[in-house]
DNA sequence: GCGACAG
DNA sequence: ATCTTGTCGC
């Protein structure tokens, strides 16, 4: 992958370093149905302060959907952001939120993709394998691949495809609404990840979980400051 | 060779 | 991601 025009060029020997660790790391992802019982859903997300990182992690009961515990790690930045490299930039700091956690997931939904990523390995997958944790990613924007664009009912669903490979889907989860790109992870598998993702898009066009992470991340914002 | 590019 | 005002619609 080529860089962006606009973002500053990265180190190449950095990058390569990167590609490196991310080929290690995508070797140890496992695509599979998923064999848990769902009962707590986890979001997480991830926002800047100057040059600190603060990362947000909430669990939420399922299929209710009720907040039963938020915490945040805030702490600095080590990486720019590179394309395609969208982990190595957020996923130590939100381990460590993680950590933080009194009442572990079952399932871990993460702002970003999961496979549908020119390597297969996007943040949820490794944050995934990071943590030995089921994850699936929801991205409001593609990386790469091709799709259709689904139809403007909430549940239209188009396949995103990449060299031949189904890697990811485009749901609408809201009526005339932008819709969403998800794919699994870790442990887990498409349809399972699709399934999950509309029935937790209640009133937004973001699956709750990632809507709250979200929400949280500017409350805590203000905490820190 | 010319674009496109999660957060 | 972040910088930023008003504005349309439920």
């Amino acid at each position: 992958m080529a860089w962006p025009n606009h973002l500053p060029p990265p180190d190449p020997k950095i990058v390569k370093e990167l590609t490196e660790k991310q080929e290690q790391l995508r070797q140890q992802v496992i695509l599979q149905k998923p064999d848990f019982e769902l009962k707590l859903l986890a979001g997480c997300d991830s926002s800047f302060i100057g040059e600190n990182i603060l990362s947000v992690f909430v669990v939420l009961t399922y299929p209710e959907l009720e907040l039963v515990e938020k915490v945040y790690h805030y702490g600095p930045v080590e990486l720019p952001y590179i394309p395609g490299f969208l982990a190595f930039r957020e996923a130590p700091n939100l381990v460590k939120a993680y950590e933080k956690l009194q009442h572990k997931p079952d399932l871990i939904m993460v702002d970003g993709h999961g496979i549908a990523h020119p390597r297969r390995l996007g943040i949820a997958s490794q944050l995934g394998v990071l943590l030995n944790k089921p994850t699936m990613g929801v991205a409001k924007k593609v990386l790469t691949g091709k799709h259709e664009e689904p139809a403007m009912e909430k549940g239209s669903i188009t396949p995103l495809t990449h060299r031949g490979e189904l890697i990811g889907e485009v749901i609408r989860t809201k009526d005339k609404v932008k819709p969403v790109f998800v794919s699994p992870g870790h442990l887990m598998d498409q349809e399972t990840a699709t399934a999950i993702a509309l029935k937790t898009a209640i009133k937004h066009k973001l699956p709750e979980p990632t809507r709250l992470a979200d929400h949280y991340a500017e409350v805590f914002k203000a905490e820190v400051r």
